[in-house]
DNA sequence: TTGACATATTCCAATATAGGCATATGTTGG
DNA sequence: CCAACATATGCCTATATTGGAATATGTCAA
């Protein structure tokens, strides 16, 4: 059983190398997607196929412009990663005081036999 | 072509649920095999195998004590994507401050009407 | 309307993967 | 040394996924 669908799972869409290429190709902006198959190299239907995942997750919007479809970044979609890094970040965080706390009972401790 | 191995690329390791579950249970702190067995609701080998994926890239690591071993997150290895994520957040910042910036002239021309 | 262009979709083959089950490896205690 | 325990591995199957080539869909321009 592999892995669940990429489709319904943001982890799963960035996972793929070539869609996170396709990811960062949008940070500067809008693009066409003939705009990324030639900055990019891959061919037309992979980049379709790719910003479809994409889409389905959400972390790109397309705007049909003439002929063209241009595709842009949805940065409210990262969230997801904000949110599950933040849970480690915190438990870092409340790591470390901890053992900030513990050095500092123990320095006072020294301190104390000292005097 | 499927993906990219998952042993080589963090972010395909991530890429699976019962794995990001692991990493969350080991978020309190060092946790044995079997352990994890009981908390989530996953087979022994099931287990076994998803750690080696995450030992692999370096998300955990695993110490011997008796004839058990215990594995800890390793958080180091979540910097590719704070760095990811940062790339993202940089670019979005920009844009805002660009839109400030335009927000800023439009006020300033209005105003010399204005007056 | 027709033809050129831009993108999406379908069908296909190759390949990885996850999970189940059985089993191997390794460790401890008596 | 042996038996019980803890974990890792190997083999197998079902399934998803990627990428390629060909083709369908849709849109403009003359």
């Amino acid at each position: 059983m592999p892995r669940s669908a990429t489709t319904s799972d943001v982890f799963n869409a960035v996972a793929d190398a070539h869609r996170r290429e396709i990811l960062d190709a949008l940070i500067t902006g809008e693009r066409a997607v003939g705009a990324l198959v030639d900055d990019l190299s891959m061919s037309q239907p992979q980049v379709s196929k790719h910003l479809r995942v994409l889409s389905e997750v959400g972390l790109v919007r397309c705007r049909a412009v003439g002929r063209r479809r241009l595709y842009r970044l949805e940065p409210a979609r990262l969230r997801p990663f904000r949110k599950w890094l933040a849970k480690y970040e915190k438990a870092m965080n409340a790591r470390l005081e901890r053992v900030d706390d513990y050095l500092k009972e123990l320095q006072r401790q020294a301190g104390r036999h000292d005097s």
